[in-house]
Parts: C-alpha cells; structure tokens; sequence
DNA sequence: AATCCGTCTATTTTT
DNA sequence: TAGACGGATT
C-alpha cells in the first residue's frame, strides 16, 4: 500500500489521500497534476473507499482518457475496462446509448462532427431558402452551439431583434431536423444528457447512488453546461474531486468558464483547496520568468511555482529582421542543439498561430531538419475517409440524409444535380427522408437512385453478420470508392488510408473485446440495451476520435506547433517565436474581454513547456496576409525579469542587414544611398521612433508632403496613432 | 463531370 | 500571399 503513495511529495499525498468530500486541487504547470488524479482513484479503489464501478472520471481529449486509463493499469491489478473514464462527450454518449428510449433517440443515433454539422446546417439552409449571406452557414452554426452550450433550447432563447428572431426559428428547424435524421451533433450529446437526468428523477439518482466519487481533469477548461451536468450526476452527497490551474484557462473563446472554479468553491463549500506549487519539469530561470508574468493577471486564485532545481541556463531573447531572418537563426540554433546530441523530439518551436509554421518550415527544410507540424487533418476527418463512412452510415441507419447526399453521386455514378432536386422534392412532399423518398421519384432520375438503394441493400444483406473489419472492406469494394481513388492520378495517399480504416476497425474491434460481452452497461438499464452493434459503436467512435495527425508520432523530428496544442506537453528546448505586438498578444484579442490575460495565460503556458532550455524570438518586419507589418516587441519581453534574459542581440539596437530590406524601404540609418521615394520625409517606413509621450514605436505607414506630412506609427501598448510630423516631436530611436 | 475562375478570408481547438 | 469555396463554363 505503501508503495502506491511513496512517490508524493506533502500536497500531492495530501490530495490524494483526502476524505471522501469536494476537493479543488490547483495544480501548477508541471506539479504531477495527472500522478494525483491517477493515484487518487488507486488509492480509492485499493483502500476501498471507491469500487472500479462506482467512480467516474472526465477529461477533454480521449488522450487525457487513455493516459489515465493506462497508469490507472500500471498501478492496480484490475481491469479499467468498463470503468468510466472518458471524455465528457464520451460519456455521454455511452450514457445516452443506454437510455436512447428515455433520451427520445433512436437506438443507432449518429453523431455528426464538427463538418457535418455544418454540413446539416447549409442543407437546411437550402431546403428553408434562406439568404445565405444574411445567415451565413457559419454564423448559424455558431448560434446554434453557443445556445446549447448555455443549456438553451430554441424555446428558451430570449429574442431581441429581428435577426436573434430568424436564428431562433432556424435553431429549431435544425433540431427539428437532427431528430427526424436521428442525427446528434457535439454539443447536443452533453445536452441531450443533460436533461435526461434532469428531467428522469430515477434514472439520476441510479447514477448518483452509483458514482459516489466523480474527478474532473483540467477543470479550468469546462464550460457552464459541462459544469451542470457535474452538478447533476453529484447531486448532494457525491464528492467531486476537481483538479485545474487558473492560470492555464485558454480556451475561454470556445465556452470555457474558469469562474467554474470559484463558483465550485463557493457552492459546495470546499473546504479543502489544495495547492501543487512544486514544479518537476523547469529549472528556476524559467519558473521565475513565468511567476513575473503571470503576476501581471489581476483574476488569479494565486499560486506560484517553485524548484529545487537550480536556477539553470538563462533565457536567450533573439529579435530578428525579418520573419525570414528569425526562421534562419531557429533553424541554426536547432542545428547546433543537435549536434550537441539533443534529441530532434525534444525540441519544440511555439508560435502563436497556424500561419506562422511557413516559413519556419522552409527554414528547417532548407537545412535538412526534419520536423512536424501539429495541427491540420486528422484520420477521421479526411475527405475519403468520410466518404468511406457515409456508406457505412447509410447501413446502418438509410434515413441518414447527410450520409446519403455525400455519396449518392460518389463516386460518379449519373445521378446529376437534378436527380437529387427530385429526390429532395419528393422527400419533402412526402414528409420523409430521401431514402423513403426514392419509390416516389419517377423517371429516369428514379431509376438512378433506385440503382443506389439496391447497391446500399446489396451490401448490407451481404455484409450481414460479418466481422466489422470484412463489413469496412466490402464497402470499399462495393462502393466503388478504392477503385475510383486508385484511378485518380494523386490518390495513391487515399487508398492508403482507405487501407486503414480497415486496420482502423479491425483494432477496434479487438479493443472493445466484441464477441465477449456487450460493452459494460447499467444493472437495469438491460432491457434497453442494443443489441451489440459493432458498426454503430465505431462509427460514434470515428466521430468521438478523430484520431491521430498526418505525421507518425513516432519519429524522431523536431516539433513544430501552436502554443495552444503544446499544452500538457514538456521539451528539453522551446522556441517561443513571434513575440510581437499584435500577434502575441494577438490584436484580435484587445477586442475581447479578459483577451488580454488570456494571451498572457498563453505565454505562461508556452513558457513552462521548456524544462532546461527556453528562446524567445521576434522579428522587426512580418509578411501577413500578403502585407508587410512592422511590429514592435511583445510587452511579454517586458515583463520578464532581465535578470533571467541574455539577449543574444544588441537589446534595441537592432542589426539591419541591407538585404532584409529589398521588398521594404530601409531605414535611413541603414541606407547607402539616399532613397528616391516620393513622400520626402526625415524618417521612413520601418523606423524605430521615440515619441515624448507614447514612448517607443515604428513607423508603419506615410502619407502627405511637407506641413501636411503625417505618418503611422505602432506604439505597441500605447497603441497605433497617425501624427503630424510637423508637431511631433519625433525622436529616431 | 471536370475544370476554371473569381471571390473571400485570414487567431487559438477538442469533442 | 495562398488556400478554400462556389458558381459557371466547357
């Protein structure tokens, strides 16, 4: 028993052993926040304060899930199958199979990801003839979610204005829609559960008697439905073991609400808020630039993080001419690191937005480094794939309207623009899904649809009753999809990954342990359970998981991602890069409330990823959207100690090659020759100027001649101006 | 049915 | 600047 607790330092022991009451831990970055989590659920299960079965466990990503799961493993000998230990999507969705009766959906609910959903959202756009410029697919969309993320239903949205009015009518259209497809998008699994154990008094206290202890991953990042639906399943005597950082919370622009945490200390009396300050990861420099940072955040719980390590390696700041000029120095720096024997994996460039990635991509390939890039496509939602299951969707459910549209016609098989019209005509006369559509449709454009049920019905009778794996093959074959992609000159790709949603499926398959038993459900839920249903099971896994990125995991490359993706991750290096005014902090985030703190989350993030060694870069001039922007540094640098920095140039005296300059006018200082540019101003585009009163800044644009000569200068914080030169007094800098 | 062309947009992201 | 998308063309 011992042994289970010997790794703990004081707090984390503390948190891990309290008694069964509500608990708040506040776990800094790099405090063993996942080690407390995972311990405390062995240590209820082994001091038998908890069964495997009467504890729930929730996270955000499926990742988070398995790491649980599998250290959970590591550390008892029991069998995590079938606890509950998921995403909050993941268990609702599980919750919702097992009562779909209750829940008012059909037993082979589909779930529809991000792109479907906005797909379902345009076709009811197009069936209602709305303005899609006036209602923008999007805007719908993001309406729609936002609502139901607050636990809104169409009826229960106030209406201001004529506009919120035209929403609310399509908001409930789309789910009038949803339900008639037996369609179930992200943010109504959490809903849809939701008021299934509000509204079924029996079933919820069946599952408050059952999860006596409910633990929450990353706590700052759940928004107010997610929270409720904690609150539900907790009722009063359920004890609720949160675990977070306030300083962490970076997703306030997808729904998340850090007041969660005051507001669960507050309404449930916690008596027990336990801080984990001790860092494991960062040598003190670093802890020390992220503590001075974060201190400039009013909305704080307070915390501050320390080492026993020492104080290691200082920061190395690096500001750059160019974002040309800043890729070559990351790429150079990253060089030496590795001939220095770092490990490619143990290196991370940060930035603060996709766009970014380019030229620092170009860099390192020019030096030979390889590298990857986060981000992008995921297995599930790649073209091919999604087609691949839109058939595997139609078997299992033909009044699946999405699915049916999305390959009716893919590969080509004659049924035209107009065939679909009638079918849709039909649909809609009849009051009834395109599939129950196609006996009404007459002609020619009947005979070709016709043709397409009969292969759907052909498959599905032949693929009765077979492994999942074999069910996934046919469909290639029989759709017609591996052939139409092996025929297409760049499709090599496509029918690889067609290959391995085979693999995809047959792994699941094994995962889940079908033929065994039915996945674990409820003591007297059991009339209601479905029959198992492999196909149905990996299709909500596809839409659950949308599996892993281009790149391998597992090579060894440099790895190149947003800060906000390199959450939860730690590198021997990090490059922080672009630390600009305007980008990071991000300009789009002045406009926003608390935007600022939020980018300065960011930056503490990005600064405690780094265990011994940390860049901070930036560049004078930026190509953005086709633009050249001339930035000022980031207040970030500012409010970093200097004592921890070593700036490897001139601090504000910055190194100009003349080369740099060939798309911009240089600054005079740097010109050889006097320029013949038409505005004949003192100062030119790009220069560093010093004003009395708003400080430092640059010039970034000009207009006028003479007295009326004004130009444009960034003052960063302060601020962009336009000023008369003739009044400014205006300093080079 | 495929391809071309103009238009639009351009933080951050998981499920 | 570049990529995605939708409509129109061939």
């Amino acid at each position: 028993m011992s042994s289970l607790l010997d790794p703990l330092n004081p707090e984390q022991l503390q948190a891990v052993t309290l008694p069964n009451q509500h608990a708040l831990i506040l776990a800094g970055a790099g405090s063993g926040k996942t080690r407390v989590l995972t311990t405390r659920i062995a240590w209820l299960i082994q001091t038998g304060n908890a069964t495997p079965a009467g504890l729930l466990a929730v996270t955000f990503t499926n990742k988070a899930a398995r790491e649980m799961l599998t250290r959970i493993a590591a550390m008892l000998p029991i069998s995590t199958r079938g606890m509950w230990i998921g995403t909050f999507h993941g268990l609702c969705n599980r919750m919702l199979r097992a009562h779909h009766r209750d829940a008012g959906l059909p037993p082979l609910f589909q779930i529809l990801d991000t792109q479907d959903q906005l797909g379902a959202v345009k076709r009811l756009l197009k069936s209602l003839d709305v303005d899609e410029d006036r209602y923008p697919p999007k805007q719908v969309q993001w309406f729609i979610n936002d609502r139901k993320e607050e636990g809104l239903r169409a009826k229960d949205v106030v209406v201001h204005d004529e506009a919120g009015r035209r929403y609310t009518e399509l908001f409930a259209a789309y789910d009038e829609q949803c339900q008639k497809e037996g369609a179930v998008d992200f943010p109504e699994l959490l809903l849809r559960c939701f008021e299934l154990l509000q509204r079924n008094e029996p079933l919820r206290a069946h599952y408050q008697a059952r999860f006596r202890h409910i633990l929450v991953d990353e706590f700052q990042d759940t928004n107010r439905l997610q929270y409720r639906w904690l609150k539900l399943l907790a009722g009063k005597e359920n004890a609720i073991f949160a675990v977070g950082d306030d300083d962490q919370s970076i997703y306030a622009f997808r729904g998340a609400n850090v007041g969660n945490m005051a507001d669960l200390e507050r309404e449930y009396r916690v008596q027990n808020v336990i801080r984990l300050e001790q860092n494991y990861r960062s040598h003190g420099n670093i802890l020390d630039a992220a503590n001075a940072l974060i201190a400039h955040n009013r909305k704080r719980l307070g915390k501050n993080l320390w080492t026993a390590a020492g104080e290691g390696e200082p920061l190395r700041v690096y500001e750059a001419a160019s974002d040309g000029y800043e890729a070559r120095f990351l790429a150079e720096e990253v060089q030496s690191l590795l001939r220095e024997g770092c490990a490619r994996r143990d290196v991370a460039i940060l930035y603060r937005s996709n766009a970014q990635s380019r030229v620092i991509e170009h860099a390192l390939f020019t030096q030979g480094i390889p590298y990857r890039v986060y981000g992008g496509l995921r297995f599930f939602e790649r073209q091919e794939i999604k087609h691949a299951l839109a058939y595997l969707r139609l078997l299992a459910n033909p009044d699946d309207d999405g699915a049916l549209l999305r390959v009716v016609n893919f590969p080509a098989r004659g049924i035209g623009a107009r065939s679909v019209e009638a079918l849709q005509d039909a649909a809609a006369a009849g009051g009834t899904s395109l599939w129950q559509a196609v006996p009404r449709v007459a002609g020619k454009a009947g005979a070709a649809v016709g043709a397409f049920v009969k292969l759907i019905d052909t498959l599905r009778a032949s693929t009765q009753g077979l492994p999942l794996p074999e069910v996934v093959a046919h469909a290639l074959q029989a759709s017609g999809l591996r052939a139409h992609y092996k025929a297409e000159r760049d499709g090599a790709d496509r029918v690889e990954n067609l290959e391995e949603l085979v693999n995809a499926a047959a792994a699941f398959v094994q995962d889940e342990g079908y033929g065994a038993q039915a996945p674990a459900a409820d003591a007297g839920d059991a009339a209601q359970l479905p029959v198992p249903d492999p196909l149905g099971q990996f299709l909500a896994h596809a839409a659950l998981e949308s599996g892993e990125n281009q790149a391998a995991e597992g090579t060894d490359a440099v790895q190149l991602m947003t800060v906000h993706s390199a959450k939860g991750l730690e590198f021997h290096t990090v490059f922080i890069t672009g630390l600009e005014e305007g980008l990071f902090p991000h300009e789009q985030s002045a406009t926003e409330q608390d935007g600022l703190e939020e980018e300065r989350r960011l930056m503490y993030v990005a600064i405690t990823r780094a265990r011994t060694r940390l860049y901070l870069s930036f560049a004078q001039t930026r190509l953005l959207h086709g633009q050249t922007r001339y930035n000022v540094a980031s207040r970030f640098l500012d409010e970093i100690p200097a004592g921890v920095m070593k700036w490897l140039t001139p601090r504000d005296r910055p190194v100009v090659p003349d080369s740099a300059w060939q798309a911009a006018p240089a600054p005079a200082r740097y010109r050889k020759e006097p320029g013949g540019g038409a505005p004949h101003l003192p100062f030119r585009i790009g220069q560093s100027v010093v004003h009395a009163k708003f400080g430092q800044g640059v010039i970034v644009n000009a207009e006028g001649s003479g007295t009326d000569a004004r130009v444009q200068i960034n003052f960063g914080p302060q601020g962009m101006k336009w000023l008369q030169l003739e009044y400014a007094k205006l300093q080079a800098a």
